[in-house]
DNA sequence: CAGATATGTTAACGGTGATAACATTAAGTT
DNA sequence: AACTTAATGTTATCACCGTTAACATATCTG
C-alpha cells in the first residue's frame, strides 16, 4: 500500500453504498438520489457503483431491503411486551405500521415505489418473515380465542387490515388525511377500522 | 400569414400542452414524461412551454387537475342511475374509485404523486366538489336513514371509507394487494369494509 | 512469477430541466 | 397607419444525470 491513505480498492463498496445511500435518502428526506451523490459519500467515481449494480434501480432495490428491515424492527419492538393475538397486539401492529410511515417518510415512499421490479419484489415479500406475516399470525390467534367460527377468514381479513392501515399511511404520508376532517387522527381511525372489521363476523 | 401553415403563435399552448401532456401519460402509462416530448407533440420547442408554466412540476399539477375531473366522471357515472344513500349507492361509490385506480393507472399515480405543492393541493380539494365530498353526503344520508345516533360521525365514516379505499386501491395499484392472498379481489375487499364500519355503530 | 480477473479511474455520450438572448407576432396608443 | 410595447415563439447553451467505453491498478490463482 502506498503513502496514500485510501487503497485503490475499496474492500466493501457494495455495502457500503447502499448504506451511504440510505443515510442520503434519510438526510434530504427523499428517496430521489443521485449516483454521484452516492459515490462523493463513499469517496469513488460515480462508475464504480456500476460494478456492483446494474442500474440505478437495483442500487434503489437493495436499499429497498433495508427499508423492509427497518418496519420489521419497528413492528419487532413494538409487541416486544404485548400478549400476542391480543386485540391490543393488533393495535400496536397497526401503530408500528403508521409510525414508521411518518417517522421515515423517505423510506416508507421508496418502499412501495412502483419500480417495475413488481414480481422479483412479490417473491420477496413472500419468502421472508415480513410484517404482513406478523399481522396474518396475530390476527389467526386473535380469531381463534375469540371467534373460533370465523378463524378461516384470517387470510382476508388480514388482508383487509393492511389494506386499511396502507391507505391511512399513505394519505397521512402525502399530508391529505386530514384535507376535509382537520381533525383526523390516524392512529384513532385505524383502531376504529380494526374493531370494526373484527365485529363484522358477529 | 405567409405561405407557411403554422403560424408562429400557437394561439392556445398551454391548454394544449396539457392535453398533450395527458395523452401522453396516458398513451405511455407512465407520468414519468419529458418536457421535450410534451413539446414535439404539440408542434412546439420544449423552452416555449416555459411562457406558461413555470416548471415541470407546474404542467403536472394542471394535469392532474384533469385527473380530478376524470374521476369526477367515474363517479358521476357509477352513480346515474342508483338511489344515493343506500348501501348500494356507496358500493358503487368505491367500485368507481377502484375501478378508475385500475383502468387509468397512471393518472391515479399522478393524482397523489408527493410534488411538494401539498398546501395547493389541500386547498384545491377543499375548494371544489371532489369525490370525497360525494361520499360524504352518501354517508351521511345513509347514516341518517339507517342509524340517525351515529349520523355525527359521517366525517368520520367517510374518512375511513376512503382511507380503506385508498389503500386497497394503492395495493393493487402496486400490484401487490394479492401477494399473501392470491384470491384477493379489491371489490369485495372494499364491500366487507364497507359494510363492517358501517355496522360497527350497532 | 505470470496471466486472468476484479475493481477502480477518467473521458465521453445522449438526454433532461432550465435559462439567456434573440425573433416574431399581436395589441394598444396616438 | 405608424410606433411602441408586451406576449410568445425560436435557437444556443448550461449544468446535471444515468450510463458506457477505454484504460489503470490491485488481487487472485496456477
Amino acid at each position: 500500500m502506498n503513502q496514500s491513505m485510501t487503497p485503490y480498492h475499496h474492500g466493501d463498496l457494495r455495502n457500503c453504498a447502499i448504506i451511504a445511500a440510505a443515510e442520503l435518502i434519510e438526510s434530504i428526506g427523499s428517496y430521489d438520489i443521485t449516483i454521484a451523490q452516492v459515490a462523493k459519500r463513499v469517496g469513488v467515481s460515480a462508475p464504480a457503483l456500476y460494478r456492483h449494480f446494474t442500474d440505478k434501480d437495483a442500487l434503489l432495490t437493495a436499499v429497498r431491503e433495508l427499508t423492509h428491515l427497518g418496519i420489521m424492527d419497528y413492528i419487532t419492538r413494538a409487541q416486544a411486551d404485548i400478549e400476542h393475538g391480543t386485540l391490543a397486539h393488533l393495535d400496536a401492529l397497526g401503530s408500528a405500521y403508521l409510525r414508521y410511515a411518518t417517522d421515515k417518510k423517505a423510506f416508507f415512499g421508496l418502499m412501495w415505489e412502483d419500480h417495475g421490479d413488481t414480481e422479483s419484489r412479490r417473491a420477496e415479500a413472500r419468502a421472508k418473515r415480513t410484517g404482513f406475516q406478523v399481522l396474518h399470525e396475530a390476527i389467526e390467534l386473535y380469531l381463534k380465542r375469540h371467534k373460533p367460527e370465523s378463524a378461516g377468514d384470517s387470510l382476508k381479513t388480514a388482508t383487509l387490515m393492511w389494506s386499511t392501515a396502507h391507505g391511512i399511511a399513505t394519505l397521512q404520508h402525502n399530508r391529505m388525511l386530514d384535507t376535509f376532517d382537520e381533525d383526523a387522527d390516524a392512529d384513532t381511525l385505524l383502531r376504529t377500522a380494526t374493531r370494526a372489521i373484527l365485529r363484522s363476523k358477529d
